[in-house]
RNA sequence: GCGAGUAUGGCGGAAUUGGCAGACGCGCUAGACUUAGGAUCUAGUGUCCCAGACGUGCAGGUUCAACUCCUGUUACUCGCACCA
């Protein structure tokens, strides 16, 4: 074992011992919390992708808490999940067993690392004691409402006899047998989140994340406006349709429903081509999601024989269509087709040779149609449209929509993309959902203190001939008594999705021990929220929401304090291989952490991932560029031998002492990590310029890099006598001491560089000018000609235009 | 297709508000010390027709001054993908 690694263990020891970073719930300090993702304790252990948003948020944890916050930053594990039942099912082990060595694996990994988790406050979200509170909180979507049984089309493989995730099924073939798969219906439970639609895109505008979060998050919800119209159906019966684009409505040739839809299955006693729409439907339900897309470059579809529509306004009759490009599940089920003015309806009508009927005057519509994003805001007329005619396209919305809305056929309307959340899961490693099914009753939840209800032990977890989770074949678990009633019926075989347990673990951290309640309400209150959260990008948009409308729904019952528990935040790039790909094991590029703490030492792992680019963005792995870091910490480490007696900094360094503190602030608050290690290099240099430093200059720099090396500084720091830096306060700067009284600034002729001049603080335009004239190159390019004018810019620039 | 992001030396990247482009590190070159060097130290390192000129994907524009602002354009990456 090296020194490095005895360093590291020792303070890592110390740590633990002391319990340095133990967070109390209550105090006179202020609180700040600071989350990481909790990771999935994968086989294949901690990832160094992992240890860059880790050590960003230990970084900022350690600095807080020097800067006198208490400071709650948790660890522990999202532990549920396809890959530990992919284990099980293959070596017969119980996923609970592999999980738990996985954990050890991985807290051993962190530790290793020195992350100052509050590890009190460790849990899993496979504890009973924990997913008692998931599944206490899915009965409070029940009792309100918010929790369902639907019948949806799932991802089938018909040879695996398994349901199938989405991206399991990416391509329209299993991922694991590769035949085809099919749609086929199952009954789920479904979490009404489309309810909160609105209420979580309002919601971003009280927390602070990043623009790209919050824009993941707008996109995803996806809302659009538009107008609800209904359309009568020669003969009697009506539907509706859902349209942004109400201008275009004169130019409606023919309507398209949802083959997967209600509408059609209404009609369908009047449809005389019973036999060739029936054969297109079950064609559709056949093709999964992928295949639609994919099949679909041509437009298919048939016509409803027998049904004719009334075009709202001119009361012409119009053709009805069936075309899968039009989903069951979104807006109404049912669309107007203007093929003059959308592309999607236009190649329908190319290929069905539909009529066309121009609009909205501009263009040719004869190769492609003129859209709304050509045609909005360009002052474009209506023509075609009666009444409407001459009207620009944002007056004839406008017109068009009051007209129908006063005839009482139409509505405007909010539509969004984001469905309701399919909460059933076909597996056994998941949380059991808390109902039973009573022949009598019906769905009956379990009384909340019968909870949690535990996971069986079983020895097969291959779900089921039909589909269902390995629970269903338990049927000691299974068959059990109505909680209303007393009767025989049977429990919910399904399982939650792996997004219900970090949809509130935050929560939890805040209050781990509690047996009453999943977190109490003044525990809450005192933490406020999460201050700061820090994850990968690819969880931005379904984690995040998830997260958002489970709190929201618990605000809303008055469970927690507030309606956003997460202010801020951010994510970092990924970590790629060498060779800029992503890592994995067939390309070979993968990097251990394991490995390179052994070789290098934890301190320099750590600084260098901090180092290696902007934290926001991908970065290649470099080892080269490692050892530079580690080159690094051996001159801090160098800088020993300089040090001599003095409570004292040296005036030579104090200017720059202080804004390299300012800038370290700034840079850690913004996420500017790899220049917090350059000006903590450069701050490194100028010492070494110097034949000795103060044992105070010294502490500093021990100080300011102890966030991201925490090992070698306390202990270089406990080798001249000071008592350990986690204990003690970081530096205050002094603003006026950041600023130099002496600087040296370019002069510039036409905008170009002739030369330096050194200024002094307090000189004035006119002494700053006269310096510049007395520059030798800048006379020589001055030299004959028409001084225009000279720009001082005070502290920063002088520049001469000459003609 | 839509939305977003990115583009700066041989490489990773700096440049907070428009103000000396290339901080810091890697790599490379030469030298010193050395039995040795993947250690350390010193000097150098954007390009070129080298008293100068040119340089931040490309083409324009605004400005005394543009990596930074505006218009257009190309390439790559990511997200969503028939959302009416």
């Amino acid at each position: 074992m090296n020194d490095i690694l005895k360093i590291e263990k020792k303070w890592q020891n110390y740590w633990d011992k002391n319990k340095s970073f133990k967070a109390i719930n209550g105090g006179e300090k202020k609180p700040y919390y600071i989350l990481v993702e909790f990771p999935y304790p994968s086989g294949a252990g901690l990832h160094v992708g992992h240890v860059r948003g880790y050590t960003a948020q230990d970084a900022i944890a350690r600095m807080k808490r020097m800067q006198g916050y208490n400071v709650l930053f948790p660890m522990g594990w999202d532990a549920f999940g396809a890959p530990a039942e992919q284990y099980a099912i293959k070596n017969h082990i119980h996923p609970k067993k592999a999980v738990e060595e996985n954990i050890k694996t991985f807290k051993k990994q962190m530790k290793s690392i020195g992350f100052s988790f509050d590890w009190d406050r460790e849990f899993s979200t496979t504890d009973p004691d924990y997913y008692k509170w998931t599944q206490w909180q899915f009965l409070q979507f029940y009792k309100h409402g918010m929790a369902y049984k639907d019948t949806i089309p799932v991802n089938w493989c018909p040879n695996c006899k398994s349901v199938l995730s989405n991206e399991d099924a990416a391509g329209g073939v299993c991922e694991r047998c590769g035949c085809e798969v099919v749609q086929k219906e199952k009954s789920q439970w479904m979490l009404r989140m489309s309810e909160y639609s609105e209420d979580l895109l309002n919601g971003l505008e009280d927390t602070n994340f990043a623009d790209r979060v919050k824009l993941g998050q707008i996109n995803w919800i996806g809302k659009s406006t538009g107008v609800e119209v209904d359309v009568d159906i020669v003969g009697g019966g009506s539907f509706s349709i859902f349209t942004t684009c109400i201008e275009t409505i004169y130019g409606i040739t023919f309507f398209v429903i949802a083959p997967d839809g209600k509408l059609i299955k209404d009609l369908m006693p009047r449809v005389e081509n019973k036999e060739e729409v029936e054969a297109y439907i079950l064609e559709t339900s056949k093709k999964s999601n992928m295949d639609r897309t994919e099949l679909n470059k041509g437009k298919t579809g048939v016509e409803i024989k027998g049904i004719k529509a009334i075009h709202p306004i001119t009361k012409k009759e119009v053709p009805i269509f069936l075309g899968d490009f039009v989903l069951g599940d979104y807006g109404t089920g049912a669309v107007m087709a203007v093929p003059s003015h959308d592309q999607r309806d236009f190649e329908y009508a190319t290929v069905h040779h539909l009529e066309m009927i121009q609009v909205i005057e501009g263009r040719d519509v004869s190769q492609s149609a003129f859209e709304k994003q050509d045609y909005l805001g360009k002052g474009c007329k209506l023509i075609n449209s009666g009444e409407f005619d001459g009207l620009t396209v944002e007056e004839a919305k406008e017109a068009i929509t009051k007209f129908l809305e006063e005839k009482g056929i139409a509505r405007r309307v909010n539509n969004y993309k984001m469905r309701d959340w399919i909460f059933s899961r076909q597996r056994f490693w998941g949380e059991p959902i808390p109902m039973v099914n009573c022949p009598k009753c019906g769905w009956v939840p379990l009384k909340e203190e019968d909870l949690p209800l535990l996971l069986p032990d079983v020895v097969e977890y291959e779900p089921t001939e039909d589909g269902e989770s390995p629970l269903a074949n338990i049927s000691e678990w299974v068959n059990c008594k109505c909680p209303q009633c007393g009767m025989a019926a049977r429990r919910e075989t399904d399982t939650m999705p792996n997004w219900a347990g970090s949809s509130w673990y935050f929560l939890r951290f805040m209050d781990p021990k509690n047996k009453k309640e999943f977190a109490g309400m003044d525990a809450m209150k005192y933490w406020r929220r999460v201050d700061w959260y820090n994850g990968g990008m690819e969880h931005t948009a379904r984690h995040l929401l998830y997260a958002r409308f489970w709190v929201q729904f618990l605000f809303n019952i008055g469970l927690v304090p507030s309606k956003e528990m997460i202010w801020t935040r951010v994510s970092h790039g990924m970590v790629l291989g060498s060779d800029n790909q992503k890592m994995s094991k067939s390309k070979g590029n993968v990097i251990n952490p394991d490995d390179i703490i052994q070789e290098f030492g934890a301190d320099t792992l750590r600084v260098y991932e901090m180092f290696m680019g902007d934290y926001q963005m991908d970065a290649p792995w470099s080892t080269d560029s490692l050892r530079g870091c580690r080159r690094f910490l051996d001159k801090v480490i160098r800088l020993k031998d300089k040090v001599v007696e003095g409570n004292q900094l040296s005036d030579s360094f104090l200017s720059l002492q202080h804004k390299t503190i300012k800038k370290i602030e700034y840079d850690m608050s913004h996420m500017g990590y790899n220049t917090v290690v350059s000006s903590l290099m450069v701050l490194t240099n100028r010492y070494d310029e110097e034949e000795t430093i103060t044992k105070e200059d010294y502490h500093l720099l021990l100080t300011l890099l102890n966030p991201l090396a925490p090992h070698i500084t306390e202990e270089l720091n406990e080798e001249i006598g000071y008592s350990p830096i986690c204990e003690g306060t970081w530096p205050v700067y002094d603003e006026e001491k950041t600023v130099d009284s002496i600087k040296e600034i370019a002069v510039q002729v036409n905008g170009k560089v002739r030369g330096t001049i050194q200024i002094h603080i307090e000189d004035d335009e006119q002494a700053i000018k006269e310096k510049a004239m007395e520059c030798e190159n800048v006379l020589k390019h001055i030299e004959g000609k028409t001084i225009v004018k000279v720009i001082v810019i005070k502290g920063k620039i002088v520049n001469i235009v000459v003609r």
